[in-house]
DNA sequence: CCATCTCCCTACCAAATGGTAGACAACGAC
DNA sequence: GTCGTTGTCTACCATTTGGTAGGGAGATGG
């Protein structure tokens, strides 16, 4: 197993620190800690922690856009697509738990960040919105603002991370398999909402 | 107009600093400078930044937790009753949209404020479980999981801070107008996935 | 064997943070 | 008038933060 490059730790742990315990209360000394290095190896690699931040939104957009977009392409219609879709997220969610925290950080923290990833995700969600279009004019989808399906269907992505806060909160750790199962029930719920016949 | 006492309005700056911001992300000092004195003017009505967050989640919770309880306890049942709860968040979200910002940064910061705020919260909770379960159990409402149903509208509600994100994140500020008509198509969506006949 | 480049380190620094100590003005009670 | 209380302030402080300057070990290449 080749060792993974400094580079690319430093994402990592970036990604699991911001995207739980969050972006100012992580300091560069913390990760570097846990990475065994020191603050200033990361400014080497890095010039600033905003552009560590930078860094770390576009290669997290990019592996979410990835795995959606393969979903998106890939065969069927209908609800089925959008369960592909959706569990595509789900399956990476359940391997990177963190992904999802930190899409949640970073929308959280604002300007410039929350605009540097959304600009990220736009042709997704685009094609996305594409895709229900074609779903409802060929009448296998009841007739919504497209924006409003994108929306439902992103609270309830989203609302995996409310759900292990909450759940964190009682002192309960879940399982990335009860949350996945937990979640497809959340989606199976706006089925009966979305579809025809 | 009576002038508010300084301990309120420690609370008010701090519930709109901190539910948009965030909390570490906005200091003492800071927070003074807004209202016009100095930090150890606040660390004078409360010991600590913890002990100040502690008051204003115990506030806020109840602020919530007090207009769906009237809600909850008032006429109607089915979905008429579960619209009435949700659209008494909206109305207190519209005229203070740092409350549902200070929920999301709450849960967001983990113990041991999200375990604060939920307690806070539990016994609404129970109350509006017991309802959902009359509904059942009078055959108004599909039988489901009543944890899962408070949970997917718990979403619809939470969603209204991700969806200001999002918006901010194109630079748009959004209206509390439009906020809740947009809210309430979504809360839409879940009616025809709940309710029988 | 020397020069260069890569990568991480030690040593700092200025600014900001949460918090403490204590002075001081206003004010009501006696 | 004096005394205690209340509420705010100025003056500090220790620690932490993001970031800079520069040294040095080790490989690479001529």
């Amino acid at each position: 197993m080749a060792t993974t490059p400094t580079r690319e730790r430093i994402l990592d742990a970036a990604l699991v620190a911001w995207g739980t315990r969050g972006y100012e209360a992580t300091s560069l000394d913390v990760l570097a800690a846990g990475l065994g290095i020191t603050k200033q190896s990361i400014l080497y690699w890095y010039p600033s922690k905003e552009a560590l931040l930078d860094a770390l939104i576009a290669r997290s957009a990019q592996e979410l856009a990835g795995a959606m977009n393969a979903a998106l392409e890939g065969a069927g219609n209908g609800w089925a697509k959008v369960e592909a879709v959706v569990r595509s997220v789900f399956r990476l969610a359940a391997r990177r738990p963190e992904l999802l925290g930190l899409v949640r950080e970073v929308s959280r923290l604002g300007p410039p960040a929350a605009t540097r990833m959304t600009l990220e995700l736009q042709p997704l969600v685009r094609r996305a919105s594409e895709f229900l279009e074609t779903e409802m004019d060929a009448g296998r989808m009841r007739r919504h603002d497209p924006n409003l399906l994108l929306l439902a269907i992103y609270s309830t992505v989203i609302g995996m991370v409310t759900e292990v806060d909450v759940l964190r909160a009682f002192g309960e750790e879940p399982t990335a398999r009860s949350l996945v199962r937990r979640r497809t029930d959340v989606l199976q719920l706006l089925r009966s909402a979305l579809m025809t016949g």
